[in-house]
DNA sequence: CATGAATGAGGATTCATTCAT
DNA sequence: TATGAATGAATCCTCATTCAT
């Protein structure tokens, strides 16, 4: 007994449309993704909007629940792949055939540049504390992925310390987290930062200052 | 117009007080910014609920609505309350008398202890900054409040100077900004960092070292 | 990511197949009433939820649209084949060849027994009423199918009332809701029953008495 | 079909009122009690829309929500309630004075009256078998409330026996739940069983013989 | 000042159903 | 026949805010 033949709202005979039907799921996948990204980042996790995310989204609403199942698990989905895609950068560099203290120097700024150019990965970052890192616990690709940078740091300070140029009882994740935290808060408490003291971080001349001078205090830091 | 007669954590010369009815207003708003500050600084702006403030509080919801108008009104109240109230340390240390470089070293020391101790107010400024500083920029309150941090800075620095153990070209406000970041970032990313590394960044030793750590690296920073 | 790439349930004589393709209509349409007699029966017509049935399946969510049109058209295929499948019992008996009062005792008995080894049928009766019966009433074969039972109920009755042994004015029909009555209460408010009074309706020792008390009392009440 | 005919616990000081901002707490939650109570009868409990409740209700959505936390919240209060409500008939009885067979005749007829006066409490009934009797275990009140059922028929029985008109072996549990089997089932599976044997069981004729044929049976199954 | 009741506008999530391949 | 992707229309629930007393 059929019932209902037709579809509800389509003729055939509609023009060749607009095409929202991907049929790509990564691509649908992907471009919730990037929009979640950007939305969370800018809004906060509480603060974001499924509809607000679906609507600048070339899917709808329900392709967020049917992929991610749940405006926390779309937001762990958002994490886990900011944390994955700054991975690059970080191997991308060809620091070994430097001296030391250039490859330090080269990583503490090509780190600030980094961050400086990718605000939402900060942002993204700065919630999930606020949020406890309740959602980071359960990702389990980052603990690997971070492990490079510290091997990193680690065979420029050994070097160093073989040449003479940098002291031999640094903590490589100590110093690791010196860079991170010079160069995070750049971006994390710019808005407070300038407001308070009158002055736009960032703006180009700002920042040069302050990358050489976060440059510096790392160089000097690990010299005897 | 003095407000706030009150502190913000009751004293013990408290009356014994069940009945609900306060009828000491200053009292009542202390009440209500005390908890929506902890609330705010837990579970950010758009997280906080106010119906979940109200019920920590002595009173009701209708109060919060009498003294601070909205939510945001609440918000923007907890923020300059907490600006405020930072004052006292900066103030505190009687940098004057020692050693350019030991007033800095103390500086930084209890600037650390200091956000070390005050969670809520780190989280605060982070959830601000999430906000875009959106509220912020509406205080007239912190402007010279901050003012005073910097000439403490330069004065250490100018001193440092003139006996030649800083060098002479340093920016004030530069500085300010690495000790902040080294200090903020250790309560701001404590979540992620600890779970990424596996360390926690809240234990004692950890603690310790990191405070050292800091210190040495921002004093070495201003040397010759 | 593939997800449910194979069934949950497959035979192991299954050709190595990773194909789901079954290829035999009947099995398939089977397999669906099947999985959904039982959804139905354990969450009601509105609380069962297609993909749920679908995934048990061994087949697709398309599938069932295919062969049944809706989730009504399920339901209602679903009601058809239960009230088909218990004509077996009913003729299977052979109670003709049993003096009147056993053969009521040993139907009153086999009504017992086999509706507390069907509850899916009863729950999915309860169902049915809570929806008012606005599903079974478009379905024709189950009138001639009830007329048997009537008539195997009105032969006891018959010969009962020409040896003496039972009354000879009760109607048939009534005899039959009381049997239903009793037996289908026996596992239609067993849930409520069973809190309410701190009794295990479904034990072997509560059963076992409880039908000869059902049995019992509807031999009573045909006597004279 | 005038639908809402008295709330459950109206002054009938009332002005006309179309005044939907009562400010009567206990009137504004039985309204919706009794509304729900219907629905949930109706269409069960994953039937029953909460929108359609809060439309026949004298308040809004929102209400519902704010006293009874969720749909299922609601639904147990009501089922509560319903529980709570047939206290009154069940002791209301003067049944001591009575012979003991015609105590339980009377016992018998008014059950079966009351519950066809009640078919919302009979569904409700069959709407929590259907979801396992999950939500009926929590309520603490019906406990007691259905001792005395016990106890009543117990006190019947008790007197029967010592007359000599009852057998002294016949357990209080077992009879009521024979007794409520028959009487139940007349609402219960109204639907179906009208349908199949074509017959109305809710018309008068129907239900004064159905009613005779009931109390016959449990009179005669305490007999001697 | 104080309180419990009330509310509209949104916000997350679910569901039966259909389409492209 | 069969399947994963897609969808619109509900559906449940929450939130900041206001009103009557």
């Amino acid at each position: 007994m059929a019932r209902q033949t037709r579809a509800l709202t389509r003729d055939a005979a509609d023009p060749p449309a607009k095409t929202t039907r991907t049929n790509d799921p990564e691509a649908t996948r992907a471009n919730i993704l990037q929009v979640a990204m950007h939305e969370f980042a800018d809004k906060g996790l509480s603060g974001a909007r499924i509809d607000e995310i679906a609507e600048q989204t070339r899917t709808s609403k329900r392709m967020i629940y049917y992929y991610f199942g749940s405006k926390e698990g779309l937001y762990q989905a958002v994490l886990e792949e900011s944390y994955r895609s700054i991975r690059a950068i970080e191997t991308k560099l060809d620091l070994e055939h430097l001296p030391p203290l250039e490859a330090l120097r080269l990583l503490v700024a090509s780190t600030f540049d980094y961050q400086d150019a990718h605000h939402d990965f900060i942002r993204l970052v700065m919630v999930e504390n606020i949020h406890h890192g309740e959602h980071i616990g359960e990702l389990k690709s980052i603990g690997p992925l971070n492990a490079a940078v510290i091997e990193q740091i680690k065979g420029i300070l050994e070097r160093g310390a073989a040449e003479g140029v940098m002291r031999p009882d640094i903590d490589p994740i100590d110093l690791h987290m010196s860079i991170s935290a010079l160069c995070f808060f750049n971006v994390s408490n710019r808005h407070t930062f300038s407001r308070i003291f009158r002055l736009d971080m960032g703006s180009k001349a700002v920042l040069k200052a302050r990358r050489a001078s976060v440059v510096e205090m790392i160089a000097r830091s690990v010299q005897p």
